[in-house]
DNA sequence: AGTTGGATGGTCT
DNA sequence: GACCATCCAACTG
């Protein structure tokens, strides 16, 4: 939980060639190791999930339902399993390339490979708001190009193309976070689907799922780092 | 504003 | 063989 509040409000960074892609993540959820019923590692360590059991600070890409990859950075130490679930990102600089890679992701899919599918597709996602370019893991991944191939990638250098960039903002300017259950593990059982480690900044359009019954996070650090 | 169903394939028992 | 850390469009009210 230390280490999504220290990303939750970070920078994420997409520089290649051709564009520079700039967001700032408004949305975060954490998930720890074996014992964690909801975490990937609740199986302990497996082919897809070894990412997690690395250094702190790479990347863990996983993909879900078939099509839509989720990028996480790796919170606990070597051989310590944890990760946090980017789920949101404010739109900074770089909005057409968020597009085209949104709609280059979208016209993957099957329902697509036709021509009134891929118009589909096409107005669906001209028509969203820049601020909602990246509001959803699914939506986040598409939007910085970020795929299963980039799964262990070092997120900490300052020279990768993707990177997180977790500048020191002052305490006092830092906006008010809300908190709530994790979205998407009710396998998981009430004990560990309910507890509040989805972390949100307020007022923030971008941010995914439900908002209502929000509380701050808990001051206390938990278990989970 | 809220609900529903289809797309889609890797992963784990 | 069942289950997903999702998204989108097309419906209902």
């Amino acid at each position: 939980m230390t280490a999504a509040r220290a990303i939750l409000g970070a920078t994420l960074v997409r520089e290649d060639d051709h564009a520079v892609r700039i967001g700032r993540i408004v949305e975060v959820e954490a998930y720890g190791g074996p014992e964690d019923l909801g975490s990937h590692a609740r199986f302990g360590r497996t082919a897809r999930n070894a990412a997690m059991f690395g250094p702190p600070g790479h990347a863990y890409v996983y993909r879900v339902y078939g099509m839509h990859d989720c990028l996480n950075v790796v919170t606990g130490p070597e051989d310590v399993p944890g990760a946090v679930l980017i789920r949101a990102v404010a739109p900074v600089a770089g909005i057409e390339a968020m597009r085209a890679a949104r709609l280059r992701a979208t016209s993957r899919r099957r329902t697509a490979r036709t021509l009134e599918g891929m118009a589909r597709a096409a107005a669906g996602i001209a028509r969203t708001r820049d601020a909602t370019i990246a509001s959803g893991p699914g939506r986040v991944a598409a939007a910085f190009g970020v795929g299963i191939p980039d799964g262990g990638l070092d997120l900490c250098r300052s020279d990768g193309s993707l990177r997180l960039e977790i500048a020191g903002t002052p305490d006092r300017q830092r906006p008010s976070i809300l908190s709530g259950p994790r979205i998407g593990i009710d396998y998981a059982g009430p004990e560990w689907s309910l507890r509040p480690w989805r972390l949100w900044l307020a007022d923030e359009p971008a941010v995914s799922g439900r908002r209502s019954g929000a509380l701050p996070p808990a001051d206390r650090p938990s278990s989970t780092d």
